[in-house]
DNA sequence: GATGAATGAGTGTTCATTCAT
DNA sequence: AATGAATGAACACTCATTCAT
């Protein structure tokens, strides 16, 4: 939501500034972040940050619809956001072969760019908050809600119970990835890459001990 | 940390004092909450704030404080915050008995003083932040040696598996916990009392498949 | 007093310019009207304003010029704005009548101008204030001076009384005169057309007892 | 509504604050009214400001619930303001006198306090005009509804006529009271005070002509 | 002729903290 | 032991105006 002139706005200055405002944000969030410390790290006049958005709110949601756009596209296997990856398997093996893919996609890029781990990781901690601002809020929804697509696409295939109450299953899953995803930040500058792919393969076997129907083989336990 | 002189005053004027500051910063986090709210609600004056508490920062931590107090005297089984019931516990099965037993004792606390539960959820969410206040991360992550604790006691009774890089399986389940405690959170209004024993079993059970070793039999899935 | 290239405009984009621009005056005064506003509503850049106008008192001025020509064009009898109806009357009766004409005139155009009228109320408001923007206070003055112009050939033709100081007499009018006005604006959705003579002849009325000289014959009570 | 403190402070602070504010709203309307200014000239700091009053709004119906009292307090004859001259003249002789008297009152009181007078002329002309602030109208409206009241008790007694709608002699009559006064102020400084008396007959003279029925012996024409 | 990006002093408001009493 | 008046830096936001293109 930006004002329409921000487009047009030099892409090198565009940039700067989402970066800048998604580093103050991810270090302060919302209320506490000030613009006056964003426009001088930017080195913009007061004018110009108005005339390119309307309000505080305005560039926080831009900073967020960024994020969130270079989430999904990751998020996507790169291609563009449309593409959904998990609705061209059509086995339960091939499921979880698509999640560990999916870690691995998405640890390569958190390494990349640590700003949007940061993003990330405020956004899952908003949730269910009611405190914190409506358009992260709304982030965090969105990224449950693609978690959401994806569980259901497994209980088509039969990796996924089907016996628990709508959210339960989806909010300990959700919890326990979060959980991880944490450790894993703290680790990152120890994590030699070689060991992204077992990172990965671990996740998901977590994730399929939670999510698999109580009658299936047990992921990890084929003795 | 309060001024030693808080210790000396009227125990009622001392609890209100906590339970006012407690909900405001419960209800709207370090940053936003207002001590002049705080003082009004109180209905004392500004010097005394001051004179009881150094500055805003200190008020906090004690109302932080008294929340863990109380947390652990829960979770200790309602004796003196010493004891340990997981300490106590001989076997696996046992030792999963007294984590359903914990369980149900949380969330009966929660039921009765929903204040408690805002500032848990407050605690989990800022967990691994830079954001947050350096006393509410101390506070959660003394709730993480807990749990850390406890996850101990059960790798000694060989319920818990001991093959992942430490904190890893922490940070897992945890999360897993925190996250189905966020689902139940929003459950609240429409949970029947009898369901308790049922909600206590089946977070417990979550948790036995992230942590249980995993040559063990699974929890749930016994034929 | 507009830079002379808005003469060279074209019309319609002249005209609307003004339109705009005494909308917005008009409706939050000079002070608080925003230029951005305006120019936004244009639709012209900000750049092509400055072009036209030297600045935001210029605008006013130009805005606060058309108002004025146009209102002497209606007082004048809808003829150039030179023509005097006043000075072709002979006797205090054609003078009183012409007074009747005269307002019979300003209502039917501000039915038809609301602009027009929000204006006019406005440079009466901002009358003998050290408040308001000098430009309107000139206008207000201007239009002293037209009623001050009709009093004086009254005074010629023995129809008002000479023997008060100079402007009180004027004031007095001028203000009760704008006393009826504003009621007949509140008045105005309710007003039948064809009350509009008598409207007319009643505010002529009021305006006959403030001025006529004391010894006249007094008007509306003729036995 | 300032905050209860204001009413504790030193009396001598709180006339400069009221004073100081009624200059600079007198003099630039409420909008334009700089706080800065006003805080700057009463050399407190923001915080005090905030301290006594809960925002500009506030300072303002302060203010103008100061000037209204004190208005009141003069029409009422100095005595307090419940006291209602009017009620308790019971010819129209005696009511004629009243207003006259009252109108020497006001004028010694805008020659002593020569802010009220601004004041006075501010609520005039802000009456039916939509934009102005709210407690303005509302002070404006008050003044109205006094003369109303006043007129009405002149319909009992005979004096007023009761021909007209509703509204419109008031509004004629309040314009033309407001017209008066207008002249009164610019020539303030040249009015010697052994005219005042004069002012006072002229004006109510001018008031009868308005609003006294058609059939009465006509005010300052007795042969 | 015309554009629109950029400016920056200004606005009203908040709030943790201090200190004379 | 307690008061509450006072502080002032910081906040988000506005807008008439300028000027390189």
């Amino acid at each position: 939501m930006p004002l329409p002139r921000f487009a047009k706005l030099d892409p090198n200055k565009k940039a700067n500034i989402i970066l800048v405002a998604s580093e103050e944000f991810a270090a302060r969030g919302y209320e506490k972040a000030s613009l006056n410390v964003i426009i001088a790290r930017c080195g913009m006049s007061k004018g110009a940050m108005y005339y390119y958005f309307s309000d505080k709110d305005d560039l926080y949601r831009t900073v967020l619809e960024d994020f969130l756009a270079g989430l999904f596209e990751i998020w996507s296997g790169g291609a563009d956001d449309k593409h959904r990856p998990f609705d061209e398997v059509e086995t339960p093996e091939a499921y979880w072969e698509e999640w560990i893919a999916h870690y691995r996609r998405s640890i390569r890029h958190y390494q990349k760019q640590p700003v949007y781990g940061e993003m990330f990781h405020r956004c899952l901690r908003s949730r269910a908050s009611g405190i914190s601002h409506p358009a992260l809020t709304d982030v965090a929804e969105q990224i449950r809600e693609w978690i959401a697509t994806v569980l259901k696409r497994g209980e088509e295939l039969g990796a996924v119970r089907t016996d628990l109450p709508e959210g339960l299953l989806l909010d300990s899953a959700f919890g326990m990835l979060e959980g991880f995803d944490r450790w894993l930040f703290q680790e990152f500058a120890n994590l030699p890459d070689e060991e992204i792919d077992g990172i990965a393969e671990l996740v998901t076997e977590f994730l399929r001990r939670i999510v698999e129907p109580v009658s299936a083989e047990p992921a990890g336990r084929r003795s």
